[in-house]
DNA sequence: CTGACATCCTGACGGC
DNA sequence: TGCCGTCAGGATGTCA
């Protein structure tokens, strides 16, 4: 499951294998949930762009474009729970579920294959600023203040897109087992260096996640693009009954917000 | 403002 | 072996 990490590794992956070029067709599957903004609209909008830049921003892959008649605009992918972007030669055999595939003037295809389709492709004229706050470099007393007076979980929080984007289930669970805290925490509970400690442990892993995916672009992007998404060896996420790296007491799981949640009860105050 | 819950969708997995 | 039910999850929407 794409979070920030995945999303900044697949996105760096299509920048280095697309930037400059023009999109010189455009193919859409029949598929309206897919897509945000009406196909028609999309297809006008992308064929003769130049893609210049391709980053992230929150769990979204944003290509930054030039139109022909140099007006700008945005092509948005969301990945949701399966989607994978990748950059193939023609010849390829196209996968399963591939909803969208735009040729590109360097020879290659940019597919987006989502089985699931959970994820979500558009395009915009405004520039895309995401629904919250930059995880990675959002200062301490911004990040302090958008939990306070907030009952829910702080696990629900920390999913919370409008608060922050781009972290999903996997970093909230290490992100609360590296900063000690327990889960069902009330957010707005948090102490003040409680809270200085669940920012930094959000750092280290996703940034930690980021070196280890950089090592791997080719893998997300070139192949199938799946290898690679749970190469990570988690702390707590998906260890429920396995003993704490730390102390050995079985990893618990429970149910928040809807999202099964691992936690480690002794580690975890 | 909250949270609990359903919805979308299909592959993976466990049980029988 | 093979079928079938269940589960997973991000974003969104409904309802209490």
């Amino acid at each position: 499951m794409p979070e920030l990490p995945e999303v900044e590794t697949v996105a760096n992956g299509v920048h280095e294998r697309t930037h400059g070029q023009t999109i010189t067709d455009v193919h859409l599957r029949d598929n309206p949930q897919t897509f945000k903004t009406p196909p028609t609209e999309i297809a006008n909008t992308l064929t003769g762009s130049r893609i210049d830049r391709v980053h992230r921003v929150g769990k979204t892959i944003v290509a930054d474009l030039t139109l022909p008649k140099k007006k700008t605009a945005q092509l948005l992918v969301h990945l949701g729970m399966t989607g994978r972007l990748l950059v193939s030669t023609p010849e390829t055999e196209v996968p399963p579920h591939t909803h969208a595939i735009l040729s590109l003037s360097g020879g290659k295809e940019l597919r987006f294959v989502d089985a699931r389709r959970f994820g979500r492709l558009s395009v915009t004229r405004e520039s895309y600023t995401g629904p919250g706050r930059e995880p990675l470099t959002i200062p301490l007393e911004d990040f302090i203040t958008l939990f306070r007076g907030r009952k829910t979980p702080i696990k629900a929080a920390l999913l919370n897109q409008s608060l922050l984007h781009g972290v999903g289930n996997i970093y909230a669970d290490e992100a609360l087992f590296h900063a000690g805290i327990k889960p069902r925490r009330h957010a707005g509970g948090l102490t003040r260096d409680e809270l200085t400690r669940l920012r930094a442990a959000l750092i280290k892993v996703l940034k930690h996640a980021i070196k280890l995916g950089g090592s791997s672009v080719s893998d997300y992007v070139d192949a199938d693009g799946v290898a690679g998404f749970f190469q990570l060896h988690h702390r707590v996420y998906s260890r429920t009954g396995e003993p704490c790296r730390t102390c050995s007491t079985p990893i618990e799981r429970i149910v928040i917000g809807g999202r099964s949640t691992h936690f480690c009860p002794t580690c975890q105050r």
